[in-house]
DNA sequence: ACGGAGAGTGAGCAAGCGCTTAGGGGTGTC
DNA sequence: GACACCCCTAAGCGCTTGCTCACTCTCCGT
């Protein structure tokens, strides 16, 4: 079987495995157009133009436009999947593992912002089928992220009236970094994820280790 | 002068006072049609057989069918930053006004998810003009909210370490119910409003009156 | 030397796009 | 009854879109 790809390093580029090169060239330059002017509002010659090469030879890697988005939306949810549960699963209190995945999970939205950008807002253009493959993963993250929250309110350390409600917030400002985040602003990804994480622990009653 | 219209109902379609009668249905078909596929996949012929009209008729109303997502962009801006700026110069303390002014805000986003889903998402279709236009109402938007903030901090009640990201935070937070709210789903959008309000102050640090 | 496979190109097709034009009918005024 | 006015439509123009096709390279095993 294969061997994991080796992706231990926080900054590397999301798709350094793919292969041929071409094809790792065309994601590229989509993750950019979309995140740029939005799935629609690209063209295929726009994308093959970036990759550096002419519009039919994007359909030797790809059989349509939708396929690009679909690859790169599939890929992009199961690594922010992986981040979450990775924290859910780590050793340390509630607490410390809540902190964990929205530190992470906003790094990593902060840090790429633009595939970010294209995997949390242009969603609703993938066909159907790809579309509820998406939700699932997306279900999966709000999932385990709950059940963090769950673990600190059996555990007596977190104050959450609404837990159903409260893991959306959660989720919800972590998500809308990509949004507003940009990579020549104030903030570094590391500062706003601690910050975002100290601000979520308030939100479950946990403290902020403040005062 | 002309006397303000009277939009002091709380559920109102946010397009009432658009005359004359085609002009209004063109852009509340366009709403829709925005908030559902997006600006750049809602073509001009489906926005007018939504209104009931041919194609045509929508440029004796609107110049372009960017002028219609104008139309609905700087209104609903106008409308946010209203909101926010009636909590901030309210009477009461910090906490109260801060509480209020999530409060409405998120109600507003949620009550008029549709709406709120073209205003806050779709304004990088904007022609550079009106895009600026739009970033300056925003800009104001930001502002109202980060004065409260510092009108708590000031007054010792509220705890906030980093003044700015934490508006950033907070005005993120609401923003997003727009793009999650479904009005079938389990809340309300005054549930909501309460959650939230709740939410924020316990990240301000002004407790959220629970324990 | 050579055949076949894979990667790439230039040209272009059918469909759909935003928008325009020429004209039709209802309504109010004199 | 004539006229101007506004609202609207049928038809369609010029252009761009996603995608295809016929073909050319380059590389590689035999």
């Amino acid at each position: 079987m294969d061997a994991e790809p080796k992706n231990t390093g926080a900054k590397v580029e999301p798709w350094g495995d793919i292969t041929p090169d071409a094809a790792r060239r065309l994601v590229s330059a989509a993750v950019h157009a979309f995140a740029e002017r939005g799935y629609h509002a690209t063209t295929t010659r726009d994308i093959a133009s970036r990759a550096g090469m002419s519009p039919a030879a994007l359909y030797i890697h790809y059989k349509t436009k939708e396929e690009l988005l679909y690859q790169i939306s599939k890929v992009g949810h199961e690594r922010a999947l992986t981040i979450v549960e990775r924290a859910r699963d780590s050793a340390g209190t509630p607490a410390e593992r809540l902190a964990d995945a929205v530190r992470s999970f906003v790094r990593w939205h902060a840090e790429h912002h633009t595939t970010a950008r294209v995997v949390q807002y242009e969603l609703g253009a993938l066909a159907e089928e790809h579309h509820a493959e998406v939700i699932a993963v997306r279900k999966a993250t709000d999932g385990a992220v709950r059940s963090i929250i769950e673990d600190g309110v059996k555990a007596g350390v977190f104050d959450v009236p609404d837990v159903r409600g409260t893991t959306v917030a959660v989720l919800s400002l972590c998500i809308d970094v990509a949004r507003w985040f940009n990579a020549a602003g104030r903030s570094t990804p590391d500062e706003v994820g601690d910050l975002y994480a100290g601000l979520v622990l308030r939100m479950v009653g946990a403290g902020g280790g403040q005062r």
